[in-house]
DNA sequence: TTAAAATGATAGTAAAGCTATCATAAATAA
DNA sequence: TTATTTATGATAGCTTTACTATCATTTTAA
């Protein structure tokens, strides 16, 4: 059986759909491929447009810039890790064990996933790492807010923030304990990995050590280690 | 008794020293003023240079670009803030009162410190809140750390590692939870005024909030409730 | 008081970040 | 099938950003 899976994606992202188009697939596989490789301030459309056998006015008639096509990315992995949690955390009755598959999917590597042609899933993971929060640290994120931009990242959270009160229904903080785990398990990541003195998994640099971590922090906070 | 407070500043990250001329410590102030005003991507150094009151050729006299002086200006804020620490906790005899001390300095408001005249701490700290993490979220993230450019973070996170060890000796990840608070207790504090509905902090808005999540955080996971 | 250093004034260049226009190709509706 | 809408390509151009260079002038230090 081959499914194709499709995330749906919120309207006011682009101006045009890029999910029904060959071009704007292209634009999409490309734009992962460029920010992964050199990082989203040097990225730029014209450099895009080449890389897609493109031109740079037709990248413009998808996205109004490259800050919307980076929120867009983003948004579009939040959405996908969100149904991922959701697929396999299914049917999982005790909430320690799934509050912990969460915490180990957030963390670790992700890998490719084929029912998603055009998106490579580890590369989009990687620049969520580290351009992720460059899509809401700006001046205008009250109105990015507005147009919902950052919707499937609240939803993961509140998804997370509900399996943490399932543990422990008395626990006053769950929201920014979900944020804290979401933050965490990617700042941890690209600090092991960059600034490793900031962690203390530098000399092995294993990602199941972020996952001992996150677990052995929320776990007491929760009572149930 | 009026002391002045003076930051030594890492000599790679300016070309000439800003804190040693008048044209300088006015390049300092009005950068703070202009990213507080209208963040850093629309910062310039041409802006920069009108609202100072000299050209954009004397600005790169001081700075390679905008982004070492966003590296400057963030490792200034933490060198400051480690010192205000060490002043802070001086003889503090018990490590739990002097940790929940340091957690209450990163997380509430910064008042003015008028031993330095030309830096606004205020604006800093939420500077630091909304940017700050831009500074090391790049491609160029080795090179500048082999520069030495992310020293005051690193040593301020070792500091807190070490009074975390202090509450708990047998504690295994002192640094990833150094750097988890420190991080937390600035995007808890974004998120709060941003993009509330990550928090538990959303109607009333208040910092010490956050200081009372953090400390649920960190003494549960210290066994010192 | 003279030389060195810092700043100002001005110019210029390459690239980034767009917008506009028109031709052509492909899809679709009449 | 033909007409027509729609998508893309090709090209041009404009403003701003991010620098670099030069030379005159002012300030400072020996």
């Amino acid at each position: 059986m081959k499914v194709q899976l499709r995330v749906n994606m919120n309207e006011a992202l682009f101006l045009r759909n890029p999910e029904e188009t060959d071009l704007g697939k292209k634009i999409i596989k490309h734009s992962i491929l460029l920010i992964h490789k050199n990082g989203f301030e040097s990225f730029t459309f014209k450099k895009l447009a080449e890389e897609s056998g493109t031109t740079e006015a037709s990248i413009y008639r998808y996205f109004e810039n490259k800050h919307r096509l980076l929120i867009y990315l983003v948004a579009w992995y939040w959405s996908w890790l969100e149904y991922q949690i959701s697929f396999q955390t299914n049917n999982m009755a005790d909430p320690v064990s799934r509050l912990k598959k969460v915490i180990r999917l957030l963390t670790t590597t992700v890998e490719d996933d084929d029912t998603t042609a055009y998106v490579n899933e580890s590369l989009l993971h990687q620049i969520v790492i580290s351009e992720g929060s460059k899509s809401f640290l700006t001046k205008h994120v009250g109105e990015d807010n507005k147009l919902h931009f950052f919707k499937p990242y609240k939803d993961l959270c509140a998804v997370i923030g509900g399996m943490i009160l399932a543990c422990d229904p008395s626990y006053k903080y769950p929201k920014s304990l979900a944020s804290t785990i979401v933050e965490m398990a990617h700042f941890q990541n690209f600090f092991m990995h960059n600034l490793p003195s900031l962690t203390d998994f530098g000399v092995k640099k294993e990602e199941k050590e972020i996952v001992a971590f996150l677990n052995d922090l929320v776990f007491t906070s929760l009572n149930k280690g």
